[in-house]
This record gives structure tokens, C-alpha cells and sequence, in this order.
DNA sequence: ATAAATCCGAGCAAAACACTAGGAAAACAC
DNA sequence: GTGTTTTCCTAGTGTTTTGCTCGGATTTAT
């Protein structure tokens, strides 16, 4: 039951684009300093995260990455999953391709791992982008 | 953010044993049928179990484990607690240990990993197995 | 032009996962 | 007391995921 550092990564990332000036491109440079990760590595979250029009980067000289959207448009929940994928404990809780699971009939645990997932959603999804940045003042 | 099949076969598997008779042991051949799980993966999960005192094993013919508590003693947590160590999402919100992130004050995530650990435990821990087996019918 | 930055596609070592194999020891049935 | 049934114990092993690195192409500000 580990999240990735993929997903830890994204998040403060994102979180540094959020506390620093909406107006301007933050490069990855720039992140891989201040929060002390891999620049090649965030590249290849940015990817992620840009597939999922979280963020918009900027080539060239004084480019980066802003925001697509207000800090207090975006959860932690939207960060996870454009990374991460689906927030599911096991396959046959998945939102989406919910048949995956044969036996479902006999699946009683099911309910258990949907009660989970769901409440791993709630504090992810309820959780902004501007309410991380309140708190780091 | 996914659970090993270790920790969803222990589920699955301390659920047969509250489901039979609680006063038979049941055998690991018995749970390795009806769940469909290789019977000497069982066996390591169950390694585990019993280390943790949720199971006690009778060996011989007509042996098996039986658990050592009643069912509404034990909890989905801490089997998963058992096959798979402590449940936080990120190592820096162990209970125990606490202090093993060096990064704790500039950390802003740490909260929301906690939150998010609390609301898993929640769930796992307000769970037992005699809920799973009223459900079980 | 040059430098700074995003984009893009591979590759790769280490760890975790999901088992398998082979036996020793205990308890019961006869 | 000899088999059978079970737990118990220690390894080993292939596959997948994780957590990166490398090399280059493209775009843009100065």
C-alpha cells in the first residue's frame, strides 16, 4: 500500500509551480533544485502530467511549466491519477472497466476494497493544490 | 496505491477460516480450493499470520489454522498489517519511527500523506471479520 | 547564432512481487 | 510403529514494477 515516488514527486512539484508566481513558466531546472529531484526524472512526470492538461509548458529560453488550471481547481486526487493511474486498492474496484473482476459473486471482500478506495479518494480529491500552498504560508 | 495479492489472499483466506466451524482448524489444501490460491503461497502468507498471533496452527492429519481470536477481535487491518507491514502511503507517516524523514519541517506533503493514512486506517481498522461474514451470509 | 528550455524514445539496474521446490517435524489413524 | 496428513522452515526463481539515466530533436528568447 505504497505510493510511488512518482506520485510523492508530482505532487510537490506541482506544489512548487503553485507557490511560485502564477504568471511565469517554472523551469524544471528550477524544481529539480529546490525540491532535490532528478531533472530527467521530472521530465518524464511532466509528461505525465501535461498528457492530462495539468499543466502547459513553454519551450525556450525562459519556458517552463504553469499551471493549466487555478490552484483551487486541482487536487491531489488529479495529480495521482495522472501519474499513477486509477485510485484502486486491487483491479476490480476501478471506476471505470468495473467487470474486470469474475468472481464478483463470490467476492465478498469487494465491498471492503471499494470502502477503501473510496475513502482514499475522498481526502485526495477534497485535498487542492491551494489548500497544500495555505499551508506552506 | 495497490494492495498486493499477498494482502487481499490473507483477507480472503481468514475469511474461510471464520466462515467454517470456528472450533475445526481448517487446512491450508481446504482454503487453497475454495479461494482458488496456491496452497504453498498460503502457506508463506500464513507464516506471516501466525507470527502476528491471528492464526494458531494444529499440525497433522486434521490439522489446519484456526484463528486465535474471535472474529469480531480481528480486523482487516491487521491482517494487511501482518502480510504487508504498516499501512502509510509514503514511509515519512509511519506511526512507528516517525522521525525518519530529515526533511519533516520543509515537508509539506507530510500532512496530506498523513490524512490520507488516517482515512485508510479507518476503514481497515473499523472492519472486522465478523463484519465480512455477516456480509457473507 | 547561441543558449535555455521543453519534447521524445530508449534502455537499464535494482527492488519488489508472486510464486515454486524440497524437505523436516509433528500429530493422528491404523 | 508405520504410513498419512498436515504444519513448519529455508531457499530459489522468473516476471514485473520502480526509479531512474542517456542521447538527441525541437522550439524560443536574447
Amino acid at each position: 500500500m505504497r505510493l510511488s515516488t512518482k506520485g510523492q514527486y508530482a505532487v510537490r512539484a506541482m506544489l512548487v509551480l503553485t507557490l511560485h508566481a502564477m504568471e511565469n513558466p517554472v523551469s524544471l531546472r528550477h524544481v529539480s533544485e529546490v525540491e532535490e529531484i532528478s531533472e530527467q526524472y521530472l521530465e518524464q512526470i511532466f509528461v505525465d502530467l501535461r498528457k492530462a492538461k495539468l499543466v502547459v509548458g513553454h519551450r525556450g529560453a525562459h519556458g517552463g511549466y504553469k499551471l493549466s488550471r487555478q490552484p483551487d481547481d486541482i487536487t491531489a486526487g488529479d495529480i495521482l491519477r495522472a501519474v499513477e493511474g486509477p485510485i484502486a486498492p486491487v483491479d476490480c474496484v476501478r471506476h471505470q472497466h468495473g467487470e474486470s473482476c469474475q468472481r464478483v459473486n463470490v467476492c465478498i471482500t469487494r465491498d471492503l476494497w471499494a470502502r477503501l478506495r473510496d475513502s482514499m479518494s475522498e481526502v485526495l480529491d477534497n485535498t487542492t493544490l491551494a489548500d497544500l500552498a495555505r499551508k506552506a504560508k
